[in-house]
DNA sequence: CTGCATGCAAACCGTTTGCATCCCC
DNA sequence: GGGGATGCAAACGGTTTGCATGCAG
């Protein structure tokens, strides 16, 4: 889990499932990186999608976000980085926050789990809705 | 969301619902709270379990929890907390650090959300796991 | 040639929903 | 008697998996 296999071959299809991954701001479902894939590949099957996001946020090269809602969410900047989530539309948007090394801290200080990480969510109302708030 | 109608019906199931809920240390999931309830009430469906516990959840009687994992899970301790969930067996509990109203805040300043909430969580190992670290 | 990767479809799991019945007010 | 609550089972959405085929090394 510290030292995962670097080394997986990039085939066509991980490496496009990359390159759009890496276009987008957003943080795209499994579903959303197939309906983007599919267009340069259109005969892609969902599960390779699947096996392909998992196998890559496995090795390190993409991450997997651990935000709430019913799907994942992959993201291809693994920098550390904290997320805001509209409960309404339920986009996932990144939120800058100074990381906060000191929650962590005090956190493994007071339980006797090996914290290996940690996830800042925060959620709102985002511009968009705010506007169309009362509609709907 | 702010003023959620507080006047619902205590049924029978609601009640043992609750009960259950509350005497577990954990957050169960829909399910785990099914099983709990079953043994005392044997013809519940398990549809009537997640419609009550969406139910409670909405009118703030309980607390849904915005955590990691596939599955939703549900607290009775409606106070404001954080919580640790273990990247081995998926077991989420509690864990004790000061409220950050401080990063709320300049998340708040860096955003055009309208910011409702937050909630944080860490992930490592837990202590049972750790022992059986090897295995499994 | 060999084995990993893929496409496809069926299976799976957690959750939601429609409906007939039941029970409480 | 009427309206919400329940049990049941079918439907659903997202994800995983088994398998035959394809392709790169």
């Amino acid at each position: 889990m510290n030292a995962p296999d670097p080394m997986i071959r990039i085939t066509t299809q991980r490496q496009i499932l990359l390159e759009e991954l890496g276009k987008t701001k957003n943080h795209p479902t499994a579903c959303e990186l197939y309906d983007m894939v599919r267009k340069r590949l259109p005969r892609i099957g969902l599960g390779t999608v699947y096996r392909n996001l998992e196998l890559m946020a496995d090795t390190g090269i993409i991450l997997k976000l651990e935000v709430g809602g019913s799907q994942k969410r992959f993201d291809a900047e693994i920098e550390p980085h904290y997320h805001i989530r509209c409960c309404r539309c339920g986009k996932v948007e990144n939120i800058e926050v100074d990381i906060i090394q000191d929650i962590v801290q005090s956190a493994a200080k007071k339980t006797s789990y090996d914290i290996i990480g940690h996830h800042v969510e925060f959620s709102g109302e985002c511009p968009d809705c705010q506007d169309g708030s009362s509609k709907i």
